[in-house]
DNA sequence: GTCGAGATTATCT
DNA sequence: GATAATCTCGACC
């Protein structure tokens, strides 16, 4: 079943769609990914050749990849393509649809049953996914990935909140299910200013 | 309700 | 020392 993920990620990642991240007694379904193509791809961490950071997407297929980005979130994608290319998909949101209560005690900010898990960051928060997952095994490990028995119905559209692509209007690699409340809404990517 | 700027630290140059 | 695949909060309409 796992043998899916070693396709390019912009295949892997509408068959993400609908699939359930779980993480002890927390389940989240999968409502929103984006597509990292790994040394082609400016927008990825890849892009300048292997490091300390990224040295999983490098790795086998199927084990998760986690970041820290901002200085204070993290963030979750699936390793794809087979061992010694880098790529990978990028989780960006998702509806809880167990352990809402658990969920809820870790994001305090939340307000909404919708974003507990509707960002990248915290989605990662919602299942307590911490920078030492990084490399695990998703069929085995702590995390666990169940991928959909059908594939669900997706739209595509630009990736968000990505610099070094200038502008991501050519990478449309970002996928959702239409319809979910808990999928982000669209925000272009900003350059970042600091004081 | 919507918009804009600050927060904070692992990793890379 | 600069940068970053984001989130939250405070100001303003």
């Amino acid at each position: 079943m796992f043998d899916l993920l070693s396709r390019p990620a912009t295949e892997v990642a509408p068959l993400l769609l609908g699939a359930v991240l779980r993480v002890g007694d927390v389940a989240v379904r999968l409502t929103e990914v984006e597509a990292y193509l790994g040394e082609v791809d400016p927008g990825s961490h890849a892009f300048r050749g292997p490091g300390k950071r990224n040295a999983v997407m490098y790795g086998p297929p199927g084990h998760l990849y986690t970041y820290f980005t901002y200085g204070m979130h993290t963030c979750a994608n699936v390793v794809c393509m087979p061992e010694g290319v880098a790529s990978g998909v990028l989780l960006r949101a998702g509806e809880v649809i167990e352990g809402a209560g658990i969920a809820r005690e870790r994001r305090t900010t939340s307000r909404t049953p919708f974003d507990l898990a509707q960002g990248p960051a915290r989605l990662t928060v919602a299942l307590d996914i911490r920078l030492e997952d990084a490399g695990s095994n998703l069929e085995t490990g702590r995390v666990r990935l169940e991928l959909p028995a059908a594939p669900a119905p997706f739209s595509a559209g630009p990736r968000t909140g990505v610099s070094g692509d200038g502008g991501s209007d050519e990478y449309p690699w970002r996928f959702w299910i239409p319809g979910e409340p808990s999928v982000s809404p669209y925000r272009p990517a900003v350059k970042r200013q600091r004081a």
